[in-house]
DNA sequence: TTTCTCACA
DNA sequence: TGTGAGGA
């Protein structure tokens, strides 16, 4: 916890998260644009990820891949940045259990 | 050379 | 999501 900074540091060139990730620029961009990365820009526009941008990234292929549209993504994303303890339907869960929760009635809706 | 935005036979 | 144009 003490050194996150540094995954939350903008140094990689989209070259690079395309190399590690299989996505296309394109992607990259689209999921930019529905606010599901927000990479750090240099001065002359040009996007710089981190190690957390990175992760993101690499989550929102897995969440894809298990059916789940943006909408999804981001109401799952949302989760991630509240408490770990969450209410349900009247019960005190885990954000994991709330996750998989979401993600079941994501796939029911579709 | 690499990345950016915009637009679509 | 791909791809090419036109600029930085």
């Amino acid at each position: 916890m003490k050194k996150d900074y540094r995954k939350a540091m903008p140094i990689l060139p989209i070259r690079t998260v395309m190399q590690i990730t299989n996505l296309s620029a394109r992607q990259i961009r689209y999921y930019e644009e529905h606010e599901l990365v927000e990479p750090m820009r240099t001065d002359g526009n040009r996007r710089l990820f981190s190690l957390q941008n990175v992760d993101e990234l690499l989550e929102i292929q897995e969440l894809l891949e298990e059916g789940v549209n943006i909408a999804g993504i981001k109401k799952v994303f949302a989760l991630k940045r509240t408490s770990n303890s969450h209410t349900y339907r009247g019960k005190t869960i885990s954000n994991g259990e709330l996750r998989a929760i979401v993600l079941r009635e994501m796939q029911a809706l579709s």
